[in-house]
DNA sequence: ACCTGAACACCGTTCAAGT
DNA sequence: ACCTGAACACCGTTCAAGT
């Protein structure tokens, strides 16, 4: 652990930073907090560090594993959950892992195309796979499978509610009307062709979203449970 | 002076293109199609219509906008399967919609990003909820919500499966390769931090792909089916 | 009214050259 | 040996100006 005396004011520091690994990890996710991942780009991040991009390159070998490495860290914000019921604990870990992620917009883009594969991730599914198997009595290949599964979900349901930065703030368009343009487009359809869709577009569109979530985690977790592998030959 | 005969690959249309909104989709899928959506940018696209890349504004707003029409077009080859039982057909739908998005590698991450939302997602999760109402006989909620989560997952597992282009053509790491990393990472990471990940590791990556898919199928559906909506206050 | 050349403000990555 | 200035090859988007 290192000790973390926070610089305050991020100019009060005279001397060149040390450059390493860890520094340009750290300023990354600085950027991010600040400013969202797309402007968390090489260039800004060696400006941050007052040098050319092509000396983050000695550390980082491109965009993609940066992102990746970021991501890791950012995961060791996941508070474990004890003592609880199984299900209880596998939902507030996945919920707290998509929390995280949701936390820094558009990171669960890097999830989802770049598996992240780091140590916090690792105890997180370890943790997924101890909590079917003892919890649930399910076997190792569903507890594994279900794992994975759930951390997949997770993501993408992340990559849904992260509000999408396309320019330099918003698109244009929050989470919330881009909603109400699917409400819309949703009511807008023609019964002729999406009768059923019309006809339950309420049905669709409602619950608060974390009732939403609080039904698809439940939902996972019976189907994991239900659900037993295929014979391998 | 010879009469040069155009190369007639794609050089015989001395008439400029009409630059239409749907000339400008056609042309970028066939540039994702040959290169990779990385390659169907903006200027891309308007240097293949022997324009600049302001005139593509005219009728498109943005790229996120370019990617979701050239997403719903794509969507078109999708095969409705019928005169199946409704989990068989569920099944292959979505497998249908999942096989398209990966084939158009890379689309994966634009459609968790900005939903899509055209005439023939439509058509496919209003049969779903069919499917759903009238096959399983759940509850509108049930359904829609249940749809909603299927092509989730779907869009979710076809991100994982693209191959990610990062450079002019792979990362130099197929997604094959990035499997036997993510083997290894498994079966490196600490018996004593993560005993039971190392302990089923085996578990985790057995199983072809199809079976995995089919299992991951079956458990959605298993786990819509069976799990009732929250109690709305 | 419709279209677009040219400009603005950025990118990732490489490599020859410096210390 | 280690680091990086400068270059290469691109981006998305805007807007003043042309037809």
């Amino acid at each position: 652990m290192v000790e973390s005396s926070e610089p305050r004011s991020r100019r009060d520091r005279p001397a060149k930073p040390p450059l390493s690994r860890q520094w340009i990890i750290d300023v990354t996710i600085d950027i991010m907090r600040r400013e969202g991942l797309k402007k968390a780009t090489m260039r800004r991040v060696a400006a941050e560090l007052e040098t050319g991009p092509a000396s983050l390159y000695v550390y980082i070998r491109n965009t993609a594993e940066l992102h990746a490495a970021v991501l890791d860290e950012v995961l060791g914000e996941i508070q474990m959950p004890h003592d609880r019921p199984w299900q209880e604990e596998v939902e507030q870990l996945v919920t707290a892992y998509r929390d995280v992620i949701v936390r820094y917009h558009g990171l669960a883009r890097s999830a989802l195309v770049q598996r992240p594969s780091g140590p916090t991730l690792f105890a997180v599914f370890d943790r997924l796979i101890e909590l079917f198997i003892d919890g649930a009595g399910i076997s190792p290949g569903q507890a594994t499978w279900g794992a994975d599964l759930l951390l997949l979900v997770a993501t993408a349901n992340a990559a849904e509610h992260a509000p999408h930065e396309t320019g330099d703030t918003d698109t244009g368009m929050s989470a919330d009307e881009e909603l109400d343009a699917l409400f819309a487009a949703v009511r807008a359809s023609t019964s002729a062709k999406t009768p059923y869709l019309a006809a339950h577009a309420d049905a669709l569109l409602a619950g608060a979203p974390e009732q939403r979530w609080e039904w698809t985690l439940r939902a996972q977790i019976a189907g994991i449970v239900a659900t037993p592998q295929p014979v391998t030959q």
